[in-house]
DNA sequence: TGACATACGGAACGCTGTTCCGTATATGAA
DNA sequence: TTCATATACGGAACAGCGTTCCGTATGTCA
């Protein structure tokens, strides 16, 4: 999504940066080497060498391991950005449109930002320290966003409340990752399917399902 | 599951195995290697080092490229064989249980199965050719086994029978892939959330949800 | 028993991630 | 502006991995 915007995302930040100085040489590699890794993570795949990101990004190998201690950091700075980007949509939509209907529209946005992540979800869980604190961060921006979705939903009567928000998210984002020649199609029945569960027993329940019911 | 029974699957042949005769040590070899690797690899997880798998096998690393070409054709004939064994389960299961009662059964089983697996996912769709039969295998041999319970089920009108099969086991399988602290419990949640998902609309429906709507 | 195809073992190769350190540069004081 | 110094940079070098290669050992069949 979008284009390059100087990136200055305040999230993405790998290091401890306590409080003090950074040169600006520095400052300048560490948004390069995120906008860098950004493409060539797309292009090549999150096992893309740290070289040849480096080599994309023009800088020496030493520079990416002084901005990033770790290859996995450099993938995880990367990570934070794009949730920051899609966290942000799930407020725009709710903000334009009816509760149930913006509930369904992020929750399939969602799915594609995972979507595009599948050679990370077996990293998150490789207990490389890098990635520890993700899962966190991943939760602290999803989980409210979703959270508002879901409360408007349940209260204009569409869903039943008993499902946690956390609970929806890592389902989805799990469903997500399936690929396969109609891997799209069938993450979006899935995700109906889900959407379905949530309004068996809810006070409007019976008003029409997510999806045709016949294939 | 089980001890070592010598394995014999027919199924766990990497190589094209084209009607010639295998001298009997390569065989020994290629059994061991699979027994062994399979231990390896739920201990130190699938990213283990080829040595360390010979290592424990007792045999050169030379060995190890003779009967699997390259370490993913390793992982794909672990893989293999314990597909067979969860197979196996589910045709028990539909024998011993009632139709909605064996489908669930076997549902959360097969969720046990896959969370064993969770490095795997990843590979699946690396691209690497070794891993390219895995997606048919694995549908040829759960596909029908699914089929078969939830036909019972839908003919029973537990569930209505608008979900196909195969995408059941993927999303179930992508659910399973979950990990954290209450895994275990989450995708039990999620699971039967989907099969309360399935019952959604069914002639039988709301004679029960597959769990207690709240917390 | 012998001959030959086959399998075995492990040194060696290329590609990774990562470390190290001499060199270059930004920054703040004079 | 000029200098001193902390900081950042670049890339050679190292360790660990998957994989290849080939001399040696061992089944198999006559």
């Amino acid at each position: 999504m979008s284009q390059e915007k100087t990136a200055t995302t305040e999230a993405a930040k790998p290091l401890a940066t306590k409080g003090k100085k950074v040169r600006a040489d520095a400052q300048r590699s560490t948004d390069t080497l995120l906008e860098t890794a950004k493409k060539v993570f797309a292009t090549s795949g999150v096992d893309a060498p740290v070289r040849e990101v480096a080599e994309a990004a023009g800088v020496g190998i030493g520079t990416v391991y002084r901005n990033f201690p770790t290859r996995a950091d450099l993938v995880a700075g990367v990570f934070r950005r794009e949730v920051d980007a899609c966290v942000a949509e799930a407020a725009e939509l709710s903000d334009a449109h009816p509760p149930c209907e913006a509930l369904s529209l992020w929750l399939h946005r969602y799915t594609q930002f995972i979507a595009t992540k599948k050679g990370l979800a077996s990293a998150l869980h490789s207990g490389d320290p890098a990635f520890a604190t993700l899962p966190d961060y991943f939760r602290e921006n999803f989980e409210p966003a979703l959270a508002a979705l879901l409360d408007r939903a349940a209260k204009a009567g569409d869903i039943n409340d008993s499902t946690d928000p956390y609970d929806l998210l890592r389902a989805i984002g799990n469903l997500s990752v399936a690929s396969g020649e109609d891997s799209a199609a069938h993450i979006r029945r899935m995700v109906d399917l889900l959407i379905n569960g949530l309004r068996f027993g809810a006070v409007d329940a019976d008003r029409g399902m997510a999806t045709p019911k016949n294939a």
